[in-house]
RNA sequence: GCCCGAAUGGUGGAAUCGGUAGACACGCAGGACUUAAAAUCCUGUGGCCAUUACGGCUGUGUGGGUUCAAGUCCCACUUCGGGUACCA
């Protein structure tokens, strides 16, 4: 009997089919194992062979623990939402439902050709409303939900019905409610329930995990849609080459950063490579760090009103008092004089037209009141004023103020007192009459009721708190809310134009791109320690994301900082005894402070951290800044919230309906929200998103439905929950079936995932965990990442302007173009020349120069794509030699975490490994099986394969386990070896690589039932043991010869013997050596 | 730019804990069988130099280092692949 390998495939699948060997129930008297696989996207080109390699890899595992007696859940499904099926559609009219339906058809086709033990019976699909109901579900769940944080670092938040923190805002306000959020408010009960429902709901948006907020965007005006940073270059489309812009746009979010740090924690808990682990701590970028707070400097300087020219400017506050002003002007502002309290009533809030700030610093001086937008400084006098020497000092006062350019009027506390109105009338009166000034006036110090904490200062996050002495200039990014305030009225069109062209830009671009760019803002800030003012910028390497959206620049120890300063001549103080700065920063964490303060610049109770190492300023840093109020410790996350809106067709539809513009959830009775139909899958002319189409897409009260779509990583988020219970409608997954199934034992997928899909539906799982309705808090416990495959293409050479093309290792003596041939074509780099003639008409009338009568192809190892015509379909494998072979052949190219380019040529070793394995069995029509007692030799080859075998699979090193297959067949077939007591352990261990074989011999050997169901068969030690050890024999780390010796022999006596033998007084040479090293089993090295 | 990987014969790769580099397979060369081809089987196959040898030298991307011993550990670099938040 031939290995005809069509007919035993065809024949087990349907056996395996028809007696639903496959199927997986709930058995609670077995252990339980859940392999899963990154279920694909159905893509129009087909299945190629890069896809089931992951595929094949977890089939095997899957089965071989079900081989030991593990009840083993193995499901698959699509992830049937994307952008390519709307594209398509865009293009060909298409119904993206139709196509996908299709293209969903087709990997079906192809991956039942492979022979995978999938439970078909809980397929799952992302566009399938009975799925998508549960992601809309979920989603409702995060809306009502907020996070509450840990009260201390010991205990763990997590996520709470936000009807809980209603009540909280209702009894106590903000105060003590610890709840993740967008800005930090702060209000009291009272002034909560003061408010209309309108307001509430806005406030709770900074609450609730998921919340509508406004994020930059990639805006593309011509197509109508927000595009990724993918499809962004140099500022165009990528298609179509429309211009793009940032812009804002109000979208629905997941605050995962609430859950940054258990994501962290939980890395540690799960079996996951360590650059993956690593990976995703990297993106989640926890930095330890302190939030400092730089005042700005309050009034223009002589350089921002134009009046000095840059590098000779001189900051017109007394810098070194500013912070021991602002202490006496908020201790003034609170011991505030009874004269003065009363003309604040009067004047506060804009009461006289005009706005009027209080205990003001001015230089050296702190103003009682002042109007920054004329100028003008409001003195109110006491007693002591009258005395001849008080007024001298006024006078001086008047006159310094004067050349600054302000303005000083005088009342006595009597006048105030007497008529505070006639005061404020005259302070009107004096307004009306001056100038406006040229220089737009710094908002500083007392605002007029608003939420006005953050004005005049600049907060920053730095993890360098100890280099704060060396800060030289501050950077804002350029979509800062503080670019605005800040900007000069001189630097006004610098800046408006430097805005316009970050615009243009990616925010992938401006971090890679090392051209330094950036514009000075006019402003200047006030360094906390040192009382310097010093320049705020305004640079695109900034973030607005990341920290707050501002840096302090140390250009001496940071190297964006550095370049910065560098290309606009900044001063760089280095702040590490013996760095050497006059190259490159020094960036590194370690050394010994100095500088920290410059000599001469110290301050009394000021901070000194000269001589410290880095490590020992940073903490003393922090403790300062914390005790003296200048800014708080603080842990930042890099890890942003996810943007969860899409201006596109093809996704879940929100189950969200606006009423007076707020959002309001759909009760879940309404749940599956249909995505609509619609005529185009455009956006409407008024720039709305394709669901703006939608005829009556609004609820049955009338209130108009969300346009926007979920986007991809909703419905990858928790499906392998759905899995467990996939055709539940009462509940997203039944909680006995999730106490049993619990969590994935084994995921499997590639390395693409490790940031976006890896990191949300962890994310998920650990809302869903909070709110009970799984058990386990992670939901991948062991991951594997399988490596891509690559592309291996061929190249005809086409001599140029003609139709001949030339052999490769003759194309050097011609002017030749390489082509792209279809690899289909070709075989061992060996041209089909008849079928490249038909391949394309153009080629009909080719002709070819030869080498020794064969057309031999180029190669080159690239992305596999069509455009390349490197695809290989696992069709055509199939057909050509067999499903066991193609799973064979994918698992032998190399490890599975390796990238590898495919390359057919190699297959026909394992087809030909299946054929000897086959003729062990089979002499033509005879069954050569035999009962006879295995040998010695025979039990050694077999015990070897399954010592190994079990071992690589545990690995994932299933390439190794093949080879050692081919070796055990090569043994066998050698010792003519067709025993049962030897194949019958062969094919159940060979089960998991080759199941159609394996079934096809388990049955020729007698069985009548699946060889899935058979048992594991463990290797035995005692057929394994080596009586001899082959010794290599080195002289100075050189094996010279090999030496048979007894495996147990001890190491002196081996020794010894070496020592004797003749071949060694060769390399002796007469010399004695000076050390002999023996490692038993293995080596003798003799050192001379 | 930043983060994570990878690099070994003509090719895919092996070497599991620092101990004989190149297992296994492809390809290639030679041979057997055959009218011929396919299939199958046998032999050889990292490079260089010798072939009188059961021979010598060299060799795991590059340059250094640690060690009796380095593909494996350390430092610096080069090239390639993936990710970089709206491809999936």
């Amino acid at each position: 009997m031939e290995y005809n390998f069509r007919e035993i495939e065809q024949k087990w699948q349907e056996f395996w089919q028809k007696n639903q060997t496959y199927k997986v129930d709930m058995d609670a008297s077995r252990p339980k194992f859940y392999v899963l696989d990154m279920f694909p996207y159905p893509s129009g080109a087909g299945l190629h062979v890069g896809h089931p390699l992951g595929y094949i890899a977890s089939d095997i595992y899957s089965r071989f623990k079900r081989l030991q007696g593990f009840n083993v859940l193995h499901p698959m499904g699509y992830d049937a939402y994307g952008l390519p099926a709307e594209q398509y559609a865009i293009q060909t009219g298409q119904h993206p439902a139709v196509t996908t339906e299709k293209n969903i058809a087709r990997y079906r086709e192809q991956l039942d050709k492979i022979g995978f033990c999938y439970d078909w019976s809980r397929e799952v699909r992302t566009c399938n409303p009975d799925f998508y109901k549960w992601t809309q579900w979920a989603f409702i769940q995060m809306f009502n939900s907020y996070y509450s944080l840990p009260p201390t670092p010991s205990t763990r938040g997590g996520a709470k019905p936000i009807s809980e923190l209603i009540a909280h805002f209702q009894q106590y306000g903000t105060e003590g409610a610890n709840a993740a959020c967008g800005t930090e408010l702060s209000f009291t009960a009272a002034e909560w329930n003061a408010k209309s429902e309108k307001e509430q709901r806005d406030i709770l948006m900074n609450y609730r995990i998921a919340y509508k907020a406004d994020t930059m965007v990639n805006w593309c005006p011509a197509l109508g849609t927000v595009l990724a940073n993918d499809e962004v270059s140099e500022g165009v489309s990528v298609r179509g080459g429309h211009p793009v812009e940032q812009k804002v746009m109000s979208q629905w979010s997941l605050r995962v950063s609430a859950y940054a740090q258990r994501l962290l924690d939980g890395l540690d808990t799960i079996n996951w490579t360590d650059s993956l682990k690593e990976t995703q701590r990297n993106w989640i970028g926890r930095s330890e760090g302190a939030e400092i707070t730089f005042h700005l400097s309050p009034n223009p300087s002589p350089q921002a009103r134009g009046t000095n020219p840059k590098g000779n400017f001189k900051p017109t506050t007394n810098a070194h008092n500013w912070k021991l002003l602002i202490e006496i002007a908020k201790e003034l502002r609170s011991n505030q004089t009874e004269a003065e309290a009363i003309l604040w009533e009067e004047v506060r809030a804009g009461k006289i037209g005009y706005k009027i700030r209080r205990q003001h610093i001015v230089d050296g001086y702190i103003a009682d009141f002042i109007n920054l937008e004329k100028n003008l400084i409001i003195e109110i006098d006491g007693g002591v004023h009258l005395t001849p020497q008080q007024k001298e000092k006024d006078q001086q006062r008047t006159q310094i103020l004067n050349d600054f350019g302000f303005t000083v009027i005088r009342f006595t506390n009597e006048e105030v007192k007497a008529d505070p109105k006639l005061i404020a009338s005259k302070i009107k009166a004096k307004l009306d009459e001056l100038p406006s000034m040229q220089s737009a006036p710094l908002p500083c110090g007392e605002g007029s009721g608003e939420r006005s904490e953050n004005q005049g200062e600049v907060v920053v996050f730095t993890t360098r708190a100890d280099t704060v002495f060396g800060v030289t200039f501050m950077v804002l990014a350029p979509e800062s809310s503080l670019v605005a305030q800040l900007t000069t009225s001189d630097q006004k069109q610098a800046v408006t134009d430097y805005l316009v062209a970050t615009k243009k830009r990616t925010e992938r671009e401006r971090i890679a791109d090392k051209r330094v760019s950036g514009v000075f803002s006019g402003s200047y800030a006030i360094n906390p320690l040192t009382g310097d003012a010093i320049p705020v910028w305004i640079s695109d390497y900034v973030l607005a994301g990341y920290g707050t959206g501002a840096i302090m620049a140390v250009p001496a120890h940071d190297s964006r900082d550095y370049a910065f300063a560098k290309h606009f001549d900044l001063p760089i103080v280095p702040l590490i005894e013996g760095c050497d700065v006059s190259e490159e920063s020094f960036d590194a964490k370690e050394g010994i402070v100095t500088n920290s303060p410059a000599p001469g610049k110290e301050m009394e109770d000021g901070l000194v951290l000269n001589g410290l190492t880095v490590k020992e300023a940073i903490a003393k840093t922090k403790q300062y800044i914390a005790e003296k109020g200048l800014g708080r410790v603080k842990v930042n996350f890099r890890l942003r919230d996810a943007i969860f809106s899409r201006q596109r067709y093809w996704g879940e539809p929100f189950p969200v309906y606006y009423k007076e513009d707020q959002p309001y959830m759909l009760d879940e009775s309404k749940l599956p929200l249909e995505l609509p139909e619609v005529d185009k899958y455009l956006p409407t002319e008024k720039g709305e998103p394709p669901l703006g189409r939608a005829k009556n897409w609004q609820t049955e009260d009338g209130f108009p439905l969300e346009l926007n779509t979920m986007p991809g990583f909703a419905g990858s988020s928790a499906y392998y929950l759905r899995y467990m219970d996939p055709h539940n409608d009462k509940a997203l997954v039944d909680k006995n079936v999730d106490e049993y199934w619990r969590n994935v034992d084994l995921y499997i997928g590639g390395t693409e995932h490790a940031t976006g899909h890896l990191i949300y539906s962890r994310f998920w799982n650990k809302f869903l965990f909070d709110l009970g309705i799984v058990c386990e808090e992670e939901p991948f416990k062991k991951l594997i990442n399988q490596g891509m495959i690559q592309g291996r293409s061929n190249f005809v050479y086409r001599i140029k302007d003609t139709n001949t093309f030339v052999s490769l290792n003759l194309k050097n003596q011609y002017d030749v173009t390489p082509i792209h041939v279809d690899v289909n074509i070709v075989s061992n780099d060996i041209l089909d020349t008849e079928a490249f003639k038909n391949w394309n008409p153009e080629y009909k009338t080719a002709e070819f120069i030869l080498e020794d009568g064969k057309y031999i192809c180029g190669w080159a190892v690239e992305k596999m794509s069509k455009s390349m015509f490197n695809v290989v379909n696992p069709d055509n494998i199939v057909e050509r030699y067999g499903a066991d072979t193609l799973r064979l052949y994918e698992m032998f190219l190399g490890p599975l975490e390796q990238s590898k380019p495919w390359d057919t040529n190699g297959i026909d070793g394992v087809h030909r490994f299946l054929k000897k394995l086959w003729s062990l069995f089979w002499k033509e029509d005879s069954l050569l099986v035999t009962d006879a007692e295995p040998t010695a030799d025979e039990l050694k080859a077999l015990h070897k394969l399954l010592k190994k075998v079990k071992a690589d699979i545990e690995n994932f090193s299933y390439n190794t386990s093949i080879s050692a297959f081919m070796i055990c067949i090569n043994e066998l077939t050698s010792l003519k070896c067709s025993k049962r007591a030897i194949l019958e352990p062969l094919v159940v261990t060979l089960a998991p690589f080759a199941p159609h074989v394996a079934e096809e011999l388990w049955h020729a050997l007698g069985h009548t039932t699946t060889v899935c169901d058979a048992q594991w068969v463990e290797a035995d030690e005692k057929y394994l043991v080596e009586n001899t050890a082959t010794y290599a024999i080195s002289f100075n780390g050189k094996v010279r010869y090999q030496m048979q010796l007894p495996a147990d022999m001890p190491t002196a006596e081996v020794e010894a013997i070496v020592m004797k033998e003749e071949q060694s007084q060769k390399w002796l040479e007469g010399k004695t050596p000076k050390k002999v090293i023996v490692v038993p089993k293995k080596i003798v090295n003799i050192v001379l």
